[in-house]
Order: C-alpha cells, then sequence, then structure tokens
DNA sequence: TTGAAAGCGCTAACAC
DNA sequence: GTGTTAGCGCTTTCAA
C-alpha cells in the first residue's frame, strides 16, 4: 500500500502538504493540489484508518448498539439503524455494530474504536447509562430514560403522539375509545414511553368527554385475540380503537373482524407505527408515523455535534404527524 | 487515558514485557504477570484500537455488507447479521456496518479498517466481486454467484434443498406438486440460488414420476393471490405445495383458503424459510430450514480463517435439513 | 525471562 | 503557501 511519504515524494512536496491538501486545514495552491491528486490517484492511496485515528485523536467510526435478537419487532429495529447509517454515512463516518453484552460499550470506548455512540432500546431504568455518561466519547440514547443523566436522547413524542390519535377520533365523533398498547412486559421496562403515550391518551379523551379503556397486548396472535375478546367485553360498543403496537396490528385487525367488526366500517382503527407497517396492512391503516428514519438521523446528528463539545447536551422530542388513510371515519349512526 | 507505558512504569517492567504479558505471544513469569494485572486493572488501561492496528496491521474488525433497504425479508438479513456479529464476537472481532454505495468496499479496505469482509445478498453476476477480489483482505460472499474469482462462498445447498422438500411430499404419496417460488425479478438477478432450487425440486419429482408445475410469486398479497388463482386454474386436482419464498408464505396460505383448500387436509405445504418463520404460521409449517444464523457463523470463521492464508479459499454448502410440522400429511384417497 | 529501540503512517504545531 | 519534525501508542525484532 503506498503512503502519504510516497504521494509526497511523487508529487513532490513534503509529506505535510499532502495531508493538509487531503483534511483541506491550510489553503493549497492549485498547482501544488493538482500534482497532489495526480499522485494520489496513480499510486492508488487510501490514508491509514489506524494511523490516521492514532494522530488525530478521530475514528471516523459511530458506535451503534442495537438490540438483535429477533423477534422484536425486527423491521422497526431495522429502519432505525438504516437511518443511523445513512446519517453517518452522510456525515463521512462509518458504523460499528456492538452487541448488548456487558462490558462492550467500556471496550469500544475505551480504545478509541469509536468517536460517538448511539443506543437504542434504552430501557426507563437502563444499566448503561451511567456507563455512558462515563465515556470520553459523546452519547446519544434513543428513547426517554427516568434519568438521562446528562446524556442526549432523542425519541417520538408520545404523549402528543398519544392526544394526537385520540383526538383524531373524537373529532370525527368518536365517542367510546379504546387504547391497545404495548406488551405488558415493555410497559415495565420501558415506563416511559408506553406511559407517555397512554397520558395523552387519556388526556386528549378526558378533555372531549370520550370514554376510555386501556389495554396491554402481547405481541403475538393469542395475545391480539385475548385482548380483543377482553375488549369486547367490557365495552361492545367501543367505535374507535388506537393501536401502539405494530407487531400485534394484524392480529388485532383480524380478531376484530372474528367479532364481526369491520375496519373501518364497525370500527375505526389508529396505529402508532412506522408508515411502512401502515400500508402494509389491508385497508391501509391511518397512523400516527413513528419516524424511524427521521430518529436516527437525528441521533447520529447530535452525537456527531457534541464532538468538540460543539453542540450541549439535550434531549429532543420529535413531534408525531398523523397520516388519514383509509381506517377511520365516522361512527355509523346509533340505531334510532 | 493510560497507555501502555504508564502501566509498564507502575508495574516497574519495560513496554514490551506488558505488551507480550497481553498478547501472551511470550512466556512471562507469573510475579511479573501478577503485576502487570494489578497495574492494568488500577489505571483502568485499554490499549489504543487505532495504535495497535498501526503497529501489527489487524484492527480486530470485521466488515459486513448488507442489504439495507427495508422490506426485504428484513427478518431473515437481522437474523444473517445476528449470526454474523456473535460469530465475530466468539473470535473477539467487532462488525462495521458498512452499505451499498459504490466505493465503500474499495475505502473501508483501503485505509485497513476491516480485518476481513463478510458480503450479504450476492447476485448472480454480482458487480462487487472483481473488487472483493482484487483487495487484500479476504473476503466471503454469502450466496452463490455465477463466478466467484476464487472467493469464499457460503450458501445453504438449494438444490438438495429443492430435492428434500419435494422428496418429503412424494415419499407421503402426492404425485401432484407445485413450487411456488421466488419473485421474478429475484429469480432474474439471483439466477444461481432460485435456480438450483428448482432444478433439485423438478429433479426429485421427475424421479418419482411426479407432475410439477413452477410458479415465481411476487412477496405481495396480490403476489400470492395471483400465483394461487394461476395454480388453481392450471392444476386444481394439485395436493402438495412447496412455498420458497418466506414474504409470501402467509398469503399464499390464505389464498388457499379461499379456493377452499385448507392446510393440510386439502393441500400438504412445505416452506424453505427459517425455522422462526415457519413455527410462526398456524399451522405451524413443515419447513426445509435456512439456516441462517449458521451460515453468518460460517461466513466469519471462513473469513477469518483465511487470514494468514492459513485456510484456503472454499465454497461451503450447507445440507438443508427438514422439519417434520403440521402442514404436511398423505394425500385424501381419492372418491371412489 | 526481560529490555531497548526501531518503526507502523499520519497529524499538527512550529518555523519560514 | 510550504517544509520540518515531534509525537500519537503500540508491536516486534534484536540483544541480553
Amino acid at each position: 500500500m503506498a503512503t502519504i511519504d510516497d504521494v509526497a515524494q511523487q508529487a513532490g512536496v513534503s509529506r505535510s502538504t499532502v495531508s493538509y491538501a487531503l483534511s483541506g486545514k491550510r489553503p493549497i495552491s492549485s498547482d501544488t493540489r493538482r500534482r497532489i491528486e495526480r499522485a494520489i490517484e496513480s499510486l492508488d492511496y487510501r490514508p491509514h484508518a489506524g494511523a490516521r485515528a492514532l494522530a488525530s485523536s478521530r475514528t471516523g467510526v459511530v458506535g451503534l448498539m442495537a438490540p438483535l435478537r429477533t423477534g422484536v419487532d425486527v423491521n422497526v429495529i431495522m429502519q432505525f439503524v438504516a437511518g443511523v447509517v445513512s446519517a453517518a454515512t452522510a456525515a463521512s463516518h462509518d458504523v460499528l455494530m456492538v452487541t448488548q453484552e456487558e462490558g462492550v460499550l467500556e471496550r469500544v470506548a475505551g480504545t478509541s474504536m469509536v468517536d460517538a455512540l448511539v443506543v437504542m432500546d434504552i430501557e426507563s431504568d437502563d444499566r448503561r447509562i451511567p456507563v455512558l455518561a462515563g465515556l470520553r466519547q459523546p452519547a446519544v440514547l434513543i428513547g426517554l430514560p427516568a434519568d438521562p443523566q446528562g446524556l442526549s436522547c432523542v425519541d417520538l413524542d408520545f404523549f402528543q403522539t398519544g392526544g394526537l390519535a385520540a383526538r383524531h377520533l373524537l373529532d370525527l365523533g368518536h365517542r367510546r375509545l379504546a387504547l391497545i398498547g404495548s406488551p405488558i412486559e415493555v410497559v415495565n421496562r420501558h415506563t416511559s414511553y408506553a406511559e407517555r403515550m397512554t397520558r395523552g391518551f387519556v388526556g386528549a379523551c378526558e378533555a372531549a368527554g370520550g370514554s376510555y379503556l386501556v389495554i396491554p397486548t402481547a405481541a403475538t396472535v393469542a395475545g391480539a385475540q385475548e385482548s380483543v375478546r377482553f375488549l369486547m367485553t367490557m365495552a361492545p360498543d367501543v367505535t374507535a380503537v388506537v393501536v401502539h403496537n405494530e407487531m400485534a396490528l394484524p392480529h388485532v385487525i383480524a380478531a376484530l373482524r372474528t367479532y364481526g367488526k369491520e375496519v373501518p366500517g364497525d370500527v375505526s382503527l389508529v396505529a402508532v407505527c412506522p408508515e411502512t407497517t401502515a400500508v402494509a396492512q389491508s385497508p391501509q391503516i391511518t397512523s400516527v408515523d413513528i419516524p424511524t428514519e427521521a430518529i436516527g438521523r437525528a441521533a447520529v446528528e447530535m452525537a456527531l455535534g457534541q464532538l468538540d463539545h460543539a453542540a450541549p447536551s439535550q434531549i429532543r422530542l420529535l413531534s408525531p404527524t398523523l397520516s388519514d388513510r383509509s381506517s377511520t371515519q365516522s361512527p355509523a349512526a346509533p340505531p334510532a
């Protein structure tokens, strides 16, 4: 492999001139620049990443900790990952995927393999937070823990989301609503997220004088059936449902159908899920989108922005937007 | 951050002794070793990855090129990724995720960011192959291109797979079979994979004197319905189906049902898909498993094995295994 | 069993 | 606008 000295020699300049030409950190006469470029080209020169990292304390790599256990809304995870990778690429960075195992965070950060870290699937009281808070590298959490300990966070604003979904249905005239929510384990682990959603939902219902029911749901066929059965028992006159559980969504729709409830004829349905999930159902579902790509992108931008203490740490909650599709309508007039 | 010199000083030994103690490349007296360990501990020393890479020409990182576009059997991709990451971790390596963009391969390899590369989603005539073949680092392809140009490949043995699936049904007594295969675009891109499967399937059918039909299928609801309609028109007496298209699988089952064909009562069904997909259906599907984790694992092992030209390049086709579940049975006796 | 010292390839003062 | 040079922190001969 050609080194920077080879390039310098071939271009008839000093090593530092080549380095500066590459980084743009000082002006280079256009003639010199041309000779350097030619040399780089002809030698197919690429700076050695390790050497660069050693000399500059910058690796050009951001670490991404993603939950890789399959079965858990893999689609959603992949979308976050895609957002992170594309934002990193746009900022000339690569992405190192790290597993959840104990100690990797310390190792990856401690050995200076990465410039910054993005951590997904943050639990309310996540054990990784104190570790992350003690690192030299900036870290951004995707999710909103109870105590971020000064770390930056990005997440969808679930309080607004709950309100937005409920209000859409209330505005259509519905008065008896239900929230079919996250699996109970998730509720317990990620308190903040399901709780914020619920509070927003409940608040909107109460403000509008609607009645409501909140039901946690396992992300399985049986779980969805059970929740719908429960719903049909407790509130057979429900006319509108918010589903905040992308894995259960299709099963909920199917289960409603077994009770003779068609969407949207008998029951209007708003889902909280990535757009791709919403449009993949039939009928296409009116949804509050979880802007996975945007969140991943924001996480990287915030992390990289903090590099030279340029930007301060911050908590960023993205406002939800609702996309009106084919699963909601005004309730049928009650039989006279 | 503490450096190796800090450790050496605190332990009262030379820098090289610390280095050797760490790498185990030469014997260290147990007393010295103890002092070094203590120093490392008390200073919380971690070797600098860049410095190490510079001095040793080894990064401890393997690059993984995975298709990140969502919508394409993300589950399957994630399983491969999980296999790669866990195998890499087991071998004390980290994983750098790289995108499909033009030039990244050259950059990542050229700048010595990785020790080896694993590339997923290989097409029959993939443009990346010549690039990979020209790199200093070993590369392993997941898939089997027309011309591997000396690169190592891992894949499921799809020829055997086709035969195995067909034979399972033939052995049960079925004589009129169909293969509902990959989307036509995939067939055209990844020729080898769909083609090998088809040849295995057809071969087994002909050997047993069964009749057969092969139908490419789009991975959508409409695509599955259309394929089933075609099947029911062309071969209404079909009693056994092999589905090699995990995205379409549930839709195919649903579509069959609309024609009054229950699985397995009227039609036996064997799927070719990851085990998790097979057991997630109802009824659980008899399947030839795509051993995604094992393939990912094998890819990393092969790549790392080639590091010092230790192992030669090779093509490895994993033998399929069939898991008998609830979707196959002998055909009903024809009405007398 | 251990130490001294020469790099690995690059960046960024500092000097002109 | 360009060159000189001192590191960055580690591995690995070579020598003892």
